[in-house]
DNA sequence: CAAGCCGCATCAGCGTTGCTTATCGGGAGT
DNA sequence: ACTCCCGATAAGCAACGCTGATGCGGCTTG
């Protein structure tokens, strides 16, 4: 299985024909033919249907395959010319938008940064590709437990950050003059579902218990500001890390004390820390351990 | 990167020596050299060190993502390969000592059955490259939360069991008469550390908090009836499922009651679920789901 | 200290693979 | 029914990859 032919499959496969991925690939129809058909007879499936083009079962199951060892194979690569080739200049980050606390944007170099804010799921890929010199995730967890990440190649993950949650309330709600809050109380709350904001609910349904978590409002992006904004109005309940829920006019921030979880930001990198990727991470590091 | 090229290059790593690992792979020594070569010239960087062959920095670095690489490459075609052959007549199940409870033996065909006892973190990889139809795994977790596996291939997972775990406990020891134990009574208790039997104990200490806990004997066996005779002699307390906690003389088991956890096993298969392996499958989850 | 040996690199030769151009066959739209 | 579009197939050619032979450096041995 010639990684070359699974990445004429997997085109062949999204452009649904032969034609066009031949054009993508630089190639002509005849080579993604031969492609395909070395690939059937070395598995033995069939693994499109022709006309019109469109993936077998055998096919799909491929396909579901081929993303992650693609993925795998450049991380590889990439993780490997990382070591050899000269430490640049500049510093790419991806983070999740809550990533970013106070105390790490402080820790930033004042020149030749770049941010890349991602979906989380998306970051572990951008690191190992080398799209990102360091990953920032956060999410919710049991203290000093990790965050379970997919491991889309052999990285590194060390915690850097832990610090409370809290629920945003308007400031006339029943609760907002409680000093802590338990999920207990908030089961009949309607919640904001932000999954692009990087706290997602489902961690909280799992962590309380069998109940679902209703929704009121989903909100698609990224602006935490947003977000808090619509938690002020009375559209949902949501939870952030403290730090993030200063200034919020018109809302109150109770902590969150039971089940008991903290928002825990964790730095993931590849092998090689180089430059000013490695001056960073030991900063963060430190800073976290004192 | 060819797979090939990688193959050769994890065996020559392994090996020490390019000569034998052209014996081995059923090249000759002039082949092996060239794809090395052809290797480092492709990532730009020298992979091995010659006289004494030895992985460079860079190539330590490669050894870590071969390994996964190569196993999702078999994953992948033994996945496909499986939806397209017939189904076979004997079924292979990849099972953890303590994975196998009474309730799933009873479910067992009366014929045709292999058994294979591995250590959990090689089971995924056995169901994965198709070595097992389906694997059974089990481990410590609070209730209804899923065992995190590493994710060697696109596997699908359900559990099929959870039931309450005990501290075995010698009949003469102080707590044994409690009706449950905390594991905050038992800080200052001795264990048996035993992690060939499926159990491990760094799922107690996580769960327990930062108290380590303290191993009194090593036992690397997966015998769990000797286990169990060593913590009725008092070498040291062990946590089993419920169900295997019966008939051992001279030891007493008391349920552990904090944290909660739970013992949880899980049914792990690929894609293709045909013959023996999707009847069994069914039942198992079925069952569970009653 | 010298000779021999072992092991990796290099080179020339050759078979096979893999890509291209050209052509065929079949299904859909007009 | 004609035509267009798209994928399969055939022939040709270049490049790749393997083999066998040779070169060279280091380690062992007498």
């Amino acid at each position: 299985m010639d990684p070359h032919l699974l990445r004429t499959y997997v085109t062949v496969a999204r452009l649904a024909s032969f034609s066009e991925a031949a054009r993508e690939l630089g190639y002509t129809q005849s080579a993604v033919s031969q492609h395909i058909a070395a690939l059937e007879q070395d598995l033995g499936a069939a693994l499109l249907t022709r006309r019109p083009v469109g993936p077998t079962a055998a096919g799909e199951r491929l396909l579901e395959h081929a993303g992650p060892l693609l993925l795998r194979l450049d991380a590889a690569r990439a993780d490997v010319v990382r070591m050899a080739s000269a430490p640049e200049h500049g510093l790419t980050l991806a983070v999740t938008p809550t990533a970013l606390g106070p105390r790490t944007v402080a820790a930033l170099p004042a020149a030749g940064v770049t941010l890349r804010a991602l979906a989380r799921a998306d970051i572990p890929a951008a690191v190992a590709t080398g799209a990102a010199d360091l990953g920032l995730v956060d999410g919710l967890a049991a203290p000093s437990d990790p965050l379970g990440l997919p491991d889309v190649a052999p990285l590194t993950t060390c915690g850097i950050a832990e610090e409370p949650v809290c629920v945003l309330l308007p400031a006339a709600h029943p609760l907002a003059r409680r000093p802590g809050l338990r999920l207990a109380d908030l089961v009949d709350a309607r919640w904001l579902d932000a999954p692009g904001a990087g706290l997602p609910l489902d961690r909280l349904h799992t962590a309380g218990g069998a109940g679902g978590v209703r929704t009121a409002l989903r909100y698609e992006g990224t602006d935490l500001r947003t977000l808090a904004t619509l938690a002020a109005a009375g559209h949902g309940l949501t939870v952030l890390p403290r730090s993030f829920t200063t200034d919020v006019p018109g809302a109150v921030a109770v902590p969150l004390v039971a089940p008991r979880l903290v928002h825990r930001t964790e730095l993931i990198h590849g092998g090689a820390l180089r430059g000013p990727a490695a001056a960073l991470a030991r900063e963060l590091t430190d800073q976290h351990r004192e």
